[in-house]
DNA sequence: CTGTATCCGATAAGATACTG
DNA sequence: CAGTATCTTATCGGATACAG
């Protein structure tokens, strides 16, 4: 990961123009990089380290849990703290600004519940048995 | 645009499983679309035709405007009116729930412009003269 | 245990040409 | 005016191998 943007492409400058226009456009775009809120969320209920939010996100990989924790430091939503115990430990924790943020996308989880268009309604079909 | 995704990709099978643990995260996949939140902010403020919403937002193009008008109609987060005039005309107007959206995207907004990581100090740098 | 480096396939964004 | 069809390129997500 952490390949750079090529400055050139139209794809770049529409980017940087829609974050200088808003910051909410730089948001978005660190929240909807996939596993994010997930690992938001992990921290939030103390699943708080590498392993263990790993377990929890089943299909995550390596490269890309590695990657959100970084982005979530670089913004400051977590905080990363090592342990120096044989064998080292690492945990994460919300920040106040992370936490802020997870009710924020609590409260949008509750409207897209709303959204007739979201939860496409036969992912469930319990009428068996 | 309107590709269909490669049921066999894993990134497919990810996505999917965290669409299905939570709704948040279709709805975070569409807002996060770029220009998506621009679009529906210039119909908010009543700039609700294709050309229209097009020059305010310079950069973007048809394809992906065409784009962004089907997916938020889709959504039924805004809503589409014929007019048979000569020449025809066509206007957007937000739904309840588009509306409802553009409320929280709001408060997102006020959050992200308080996170010292976005808003890149520098970009202004009045000092000039 | 907690990562990093490198490479590759899939998807998103956009350019261009065209239509009713 | 308000789009659609087709193609190209950039970026993202992920697999694999490896490291302190």
């Amino acid at each position: 990961m952490a390949t750079e943007r090529k400055v050139t492409s139209t794809n770049y400058r529409n980017q940087s123009f829609l974050e200088e226009k808003c910051s909410l456009n730089e948001l978005l775009d660190l929240v909807s990089k996939r596993w994010i809120c997930e690992v938001l969320f992990c921290i939030e209920e103390g699943i708080n380290r590498f392993k263990s939010v790993k377990e929890e996100l089943s299909y995550i990989s390596d490269t890309i849990l590695a990657d959100r924790f970084r982005l979530l430091e670089k913004y400051d939503l977590v905080s990363k703290e090592h342990f120096d115990e044989i064998p080292f430990r690492v945990e994460y924790t919300l920040t106040e600004k992370g936490q802020e943020l997870c009710t924020l996308l609590e409260q949008i989880c509750n409207f897209s519940d709303s959204l007739p268009a979201c939860k496409i309604e036969s992912k469930k079909k319990t009428t068996s048995g």
